[in-house]
DNA sequence: TGATTTTATTATCCTTTGTTATCGTTCCGG
DNA sequence: CCGGAACGATAACAAAGGATAATAAAATCA
């Protein structure tokens, strides 16, 4: 469990460097969660107040459009994974959350978050952080799928995937990511490799 | 000049409440500027430390990429314009920003915001909120981008027009925020209105 | 005002993607 | 270990968008 928590202090750390004392605002309300595969973090209907830390697994997160579910995120060990905008403006998710392999979480309620918001500037940061975080993860996923082809955007993820998505996620899932059909990318994979 | 500064304070106010005192740590930095139709706010390239308010005006966005435009965003009166993720990076802008129609603004610099930050709860509350709006604000429109076809996000774009876009925006710059070529705007829009 | 530039529409042609269906293969649960 | 479901590749066809060019209308500005 120890190490567990260290994990998590080291990824906080990428972020802001709480004392022992700010820490202690926070650890009371962390907790180690698992999801086994094919089961919901998160629930598309329902107000989100969980953020999770992975220790290991994989987990997508999709839209549902006239009972279509359109994937549009993957989550690794070693990320964040939540709701967020449903946490922020509590509204419902929009989002589903489901494990695609195991996953070992440390999870913490957003509104005891929002809570050492008000009671400590570090924190206070931090939630500016992690919303900066993942604006700037937006900014530039708009970016691309504005600017460049389907094409385009397959080749960019293959030569910039750190991330693994491609050994670890379905193609069908990979191919909503990248706003195109499994179909379409089949297709693209096949012109590629050819040249 | 006074009545200017009240528009921002309330504007400010949609986040945050600041008492008079934290107000004070603010003001000196604020300044208004004009800039003249065609003039940048902005530039590639350019590292950005500013953040404006916008009083008046029209303001449209761009990334550059093989000497073409492409236009992705746009601003109005009483919204805050900045190359934000640029600010908090401190890399040098990808976009370019353009007045459309000369805008007066109020503006501060982003690292003398950042002293606020480290000085102020209050501050640093804002700061998280002006993130996770913009996170907000960016990933209902990556949704829309990965899960609408072209003609469903024009439909969406004059559904729900509460910025005007649609009469003050040029349309082959309401194409480029759409995703799509201008030549193919106008052919949904002649395809739409004969329904 | 008159000339030039910018903007929007339309037509043509071509490429790409979406859709649907088929066919192996792999994966997984009973 | 077997059988059904999930997955990926491919084919055929339809629909849509991209590129280009021509034209017309509108805006700009000297």
């Amino acid at each position: 469990m120890d190490e567990k928590i260290a994990i998590l202090r080291s990824a906080i750390g990428r972020f802001v460097a709480p004392t022992d004392q700010e820490w202690d605002m926070l650890a009371p309300w962390l907790s180690v969660k698992t999801i086994k595969k094919h089961e919901l973090f998160c629930r598309e209907g329902e107000r989100a107040d969980l953020v999770g830390f992975m220790l290991s697994g994989t987990m997508r997160h999709y839209y549902t459009r006239d009972g279509i579910e359109k994937t549009t995120y993957f989550y690794f060990e070693n990320h964040f994974v939540s709701s967020y905008i449903s946490c922020i403006t509590g509204q419902p998710s929009q989002l589903t959350f489901e494990a695609l392999a195991e996953c070992e979480l440390i999870v913490f309620p957003y509104h005891k978050m929002k809570q050492l918001f008000k009671q400590s500037i570090l924190w206070q940061e931090f939630g500016r952080l992690i919303a900066e975080y993942l604006a700037k993860g937006l900014e530039e996923r708009m970016a691309g799928l504005l600017m460049l082809s389907p094409e385009e955007r397959y080749l960019a993820l293959i030569s910039s995937d750190k991330t693994k998505i491609l050994e670890r996620i379905p193609q069908h899932y990979i191919a909503n990511y990248l706003g195109i059909t499994p179909v379409s990318m089949s297709r693209i994979r096949n012109r590629v490799t050819k040249k």
